[in-house]
DNA sequence: TCCATATAGATGCATTTGCATTTATATGGA
DNA sequence: TCCATATAAATGCAAATGCATCTATATGGA
């Protein structure tokens, strides 16, 4: 089936893009300014985190995070080198792993949170109302849903 | 100065994150299923073919796309390797150059067009009303401006 | 039970990116 | 005019990414 984008939506994907890439900008520069790792350390600790002890299965870390496969194998050995997460073989299926994060790893996003924070607040938060701020996030939320639903 | 994000505003910014990604991820492999650039090629091709004769200088390249300077110095390399560009010496600036698009350039953007608007329409346009589609861009064009005022 | 196929995860190699630095020209005072 | 500083662009080197492939286990029939 071929269909055409109307103006505006390509207008929304145009912004879409520049919006992303400047707020990631912002809080990248923040991170590393501040000598903390990246945005997707703190993404795979948090969920790991969010996890707890039971742990998350590297495929499923990679599909909540939308990584592919071998970035997030790699994450995985430097987040596992640096002792923030621990890899044990799976006891239900002899293919994989699971992950936990370990108490440096909780530490680590903790000391990176409040760097993050005010990051996103310079970046997104100032710049809109509180009600601009959650209809954006309403129209991306449903936008990203019926993305994913359409894979 | 010192401000912590609102729950909205945190939320938003994860979901821009996460819609820009899936959406990016549909965009990127259509083209390169189709064995076309990349979307840096294609960005950097309209805004040449955009300032016809007069040709951009690359840092203006670079402030229009929010480019890091070594990555546009060295797409642009590769769009020069390619023939789809050419650098010649600014007449007005002993430092710098002018790039303006060849015609292989602009059959190349061409090319990509449609294959770059279908993904669209599937990454974006298919899952958003026209009214919602237009409310999103206005708001991330307000994060953006905003944005790149602040800077 | 056996096999074809699917899924989980790792990895070698080429390309790209990031970082810091370098070269060259421009610009605004003293 | 001279110099200190700023800006334009390139680049060497290390790290990260993308791609294709590989190994190992799982799973669902015949």
């Amino acid at each position: 089936m071929v269909d055409r984008p109307s103006e505006s939506v390509v207008r929304a994907w145009t912004r879409l893009v520049r919006a992303h890439r400047a707020a990631l900008g912002t809080v990248d520069a923040r991170l590393k300014a501040a000598g903390l790792p990246g945005l997707d350390w703190y993404d795979a600790l948090l969920e790991l985190e969010r996890s707890g002890a039971k742990g998350l299965r590297p495929f499923e870390l990679q599909k909540q995070l939308l990584f592919a496969q071998y970035n997030l194998s790699r994450l995985v050995d430097r987040l596992d080198a640096a002792g923030h997460v621990v890899r044990k073989a799976s006891a239900a299926d002899g293919r994989g792993q699971v992950l936990t994060i370990t108490a440096s790893g909780r530490a680590l996003r903790r000391r990176m949170w409040p760097v993050y924070a005010q990051a996103i607040e310079d970046a997104v938060g100032r710049h809109l109302t509180e009600a601009e701020a959650g209809r954006l996030g309403e129209l991306l939320a449903k936008l990203y849903e019926r993305q994913a639903a359409s894979l």
